[in-house]
DNA sequence: AATCTTTATCGTAATATTGCAATATTAAAC
DNA sequence: GTTTAATATTGCAATATTACGATAAAGATT
């Protein structure tokens, strides 16, 4: 095997899921962090923030974007990458859901 | 290569990125939000609550007690787990903080 | 003590991820 | 049109993840 099971849960549970692996690799934090820092999207000098190769960056702005996190768009010989709000905001309603859950429930064991 | 290098990004950047590539994988956002709604944490059900066998629910749930997203007891028999709400707040928070910087900056391009 | 029940660990196969050098692509600059 | 600059893609090696059968461990039950 060593591939993930995903017809077996449901679509909600694999789109955090995929939001989540997608921001589960410190590059791709830095990268969103960068993006949020520097306000406007256009940011062609992400590789020279990062640590890493020019193709590993490539490759984890393709991850970031496939899983919804980034948009990007083709702007001359660069690439307009920049947060896409919606993914993130579903994320943080998620995380709150849970939060709140678990104040409301005291869980009162462990 | 394939190993990441966490050595050249902060403690924060790999400590977000470990809680959320814990919860990148749709049996683990299974697990904790079976948790969080069986209330109490004495969970010795959680096999047959997934459509995974046993040994690899074991795996899911060692990948999310090393990552801090659960603890876990023994109780007899049984191992008690139970979410751990530090973690979930610190992602909570971290995504909210996010959207809110989001949100005041109005991103204006994409 | 033998058995049952529950969870962990080992071993292993299939697949995915990470990282980078080399190369391709594409549009701007000259 | 040639060079430059920026990003993407390809190919590949190293490593990690996912899944499960077999087995181990350890307390509970009889």
């Amino acid at each position: 095997m060593g591939a993930t099971k995903t017809e077996n849960f449901t679509d909600r549970q694999n789109a955090i899921a995929t939001m989540a692996k997608a921001l589960g690799h410190p590059a791709r934090i830095a990268i969103i962090e960068y993006l949020i820092k520097v306000n406007t999207c256009i940011c062609g000098d992400i590789v020279n923030e990062l640590p890493l190769a020019q193709p590993t960056v490539s490759q984890h702005l393709k991850e970031l974007k496939s899983a919804g996190i980034i948009k990007g768009d083709i702007e001359g010989n660069t690439i307009c990458y920049c947060i896409d709000e919606k993914a993130l905001h579903k994320l943080q309603t998620y995380f709150e859901n849970i939060v709140t859950k678990l104040e409301k429930k005291k869980n009162n064991c462990c």
